[in-house]
DNA sequence: AGAACAATTTCAACCGTTTGCATAACGAAA
DNA sequence: TTTCGTTATGCAAACGGTTGAAATTGTTCT
């Protein structure tokens, strides 16, 4: 790689010191009109450009946060990382990002490369396998600030933003009793995600404010497309089978509609569907799916903005952990 | 944040020098058996980590890749990354993600970013707006590798990774015709984008190899959802209507459904289509669309791949530019 | 002329780590 | 005892930039 300018090469054309010249880039009202100019003039020619590696080391700072997601193919997350991005560059913050793939493993790894790459904070959306969250709360020891977003378990000691899962799941299931189900199954993230028993909770209270009777035995925890495929088939192969569905996320209620039409049930007049998320998928299948729109870019961007907050914030001891709802809102369209 | 334990802190306290820390943590056969132990122990103890700034300041690379790409949210643009970040993280490398939101001057503010950022090399696809690319020379000047993917243009004097677009297209265009299709309109890329004028020329070839007439009137330059649904209605209203249509992306294919659908055309009966992607979208969509595979994460991987092959090079001149290209595959689905 | 002061500029330390070279300690050979 | 070789450790410079304090220069006043 070619040698970079440095300050010390115009301090050396200029016959200068190495000090003047770093302040007279930064127009330190010490130096005089006439060296400013003259070092700005050949900073300008030789292409100088800091060094940020130099300005890091001493500053003990990267102006960089990591993000660890579990995966960014999925169209929520990558909304999310949009939002995130968007906060990021309008703050002159740079974003590394690292995959979990799901993996604990992986993410332990994840958290070992954004501590050696010295970042100032991290998101974080753990992966499902993940159940111990001491390599999470290291970083939390060495006072690197975290902030975790969507997915998020009691007791973590630390800033969150999620989504409001209990009114989305609330508005879904009084949107599918509202359009006449009475038996309404509820397809579910893992329960040890507070995602998982938010919505659940939702999907009971609704129910219970029409007065239906909550059977758990049409609550099934699959969040996948395929199983949640294989599921709806035998579901549905049912003599008393749902009038109604609700999915934790699109893919499945996508699944669930793809498993009607196999059966030859029409979707909304036999069977009503209704996912979580508002993907782009949503808007493309057939019918159109009616969702839960989880403003996935905005909740990316509160939770950027609230790590900036706390990489500005000094008060000594740090405020208390904070945690951030972001509300959802229904998206009705043709699958109910 | 909490002060970070350095070489010295170890130093201190165990009466030796940093230097002889140092060594003693990367095994130099220089230090004794006992002090190394000691060292080690009190390094574990202490929870000791590297401090990556100063080491990249030392040696002036940072084993991080700065990724600058149009949107995150479009599905093939995160396949990419998913594959990119693979790579990168089973050669310990770091990723820096900089959007650019289709926007010409973000993108040149991305190129700064990368350089103040001083990541090792970069992975380029631009925004569509860009017409002039002297921002992204300037990086090569600077020494930085560069390898451009997906979007390409010809002139370019850096390494290239890309689908093989010509390819695609004749293989979608030629299934099209064995459907029966006599009358093929194309929903074309920016031309002065290599993947515009590549799909164009596969398009162009398969049809005169089945002695079909080229009509340039059924060329449409629109690559968008909105765009194209609007388009795909007044051209399917007109009655010498196209019976089959080759879509540069998978958005605009499932536009194409939509619009058929909307004006009682069944598909594939009345009108065939087919996509170029392979979205998840794809085959959630109804019918499921038959489109051509761009094989995504192996692009992103074999981009990446590139890129630390020409960071490890050291020859002097450098190799020349490398162009690789990506087989596609017709995924054959209902929609044709 | 000498003092006092302001305006510029330089010096040197520092951030955390590595590394070529010097040096200290020690036993062995002369 | 001196000298030579080991072996183990320390010194100091370097990476590129910032910054408090010291030094230089020039100007003005007495």
């Amino acid at each position: 790689m070619k040698r970079q300018i440095t300050i010390k090469d115009i301090a050396i054309k200029l016959g200068l010191s190495t000090s003047t010249v770093s302040r007279a880039l930064k127009d330190h009202p010490d130096i005089s009109p006439k060296t400013r100019t003259a070092v700005k003039e050949l900073a300008a020619l030789l292409g100088y450009r800091p060094n940020m590696i130099a300005l890091n080391l001493r500053s003990n700072s990267t102006r960089t946060i990591g993000l660890i997601i579990p995966e960014i193919e999925h169209y929520f997350f990558s909304a999310i990382i949009n939002g995130i991005e968007e906060v990021a560059y309008k703050n002159d913050y740079s974003v590394m990002v690292f995959q979990s793939n799901e993996s604990y493993k992986r993410e332990v790894n994840n958290t070992h490369a954004v501590l050696t790459n010295r970042v100032d904070g991290v998101l974080v959306s753990f992966s499902k396998e993940t159940l111990d969250f001491s390599h999470f709360m290291k970083l939390v020891e060495n006072e690197i600030p975290v902030v975790f977003f969507d997915r998020v378990v009691d007791g973590l000691l630390a800033d969150q933003v999620v989504a409001d899962d209990y009114q989305g799941a609330f508005l879904a299931v009084n949107h599918l009793i509202e359009k006449g189900c009475k038996r309404i199954a509820h397809f579910s993230a893992p329960q040890h995600l507070l995602i998982g028993k938010n919505r659940l909770a939702g999907y009971h209270d609704a129910l219970l404010k029409h007065n239906i009777h909550v059977d758990l035995n049409l609550v099934f925890p699959t969040d996948t497309f395929d199983e949640s495929k294989k599921l709806a088939l035998s579901i549905l192969k049912q003599p008393n089978r749902p009038d109604g569905f609700f999915a934790v996320n699109d893919m499945s209620a996508i699944a669930i509609i793809k498993a009607a039409h196999e059966l030859n049930l029409r979707v909304p007049e036999d069977v009503k569907v209704v996912g979580f998320e508002n993907s782009k998928s949503a808007s493309l299948c057939e019918p159109e799916l009616t969702t839960i729109d989880q403003f996935g870019f905005e909740l990316g961007r509160e939770a950027c903005l609230m790590l900036l907050r706390r990489l500005k914030e000094n008060s000594q001891p740090p405020l208390k952990p904070e945690r951030k709802v972001i509300k959802t809102r229904l998206v009705a369209r043709k699958s109910t």
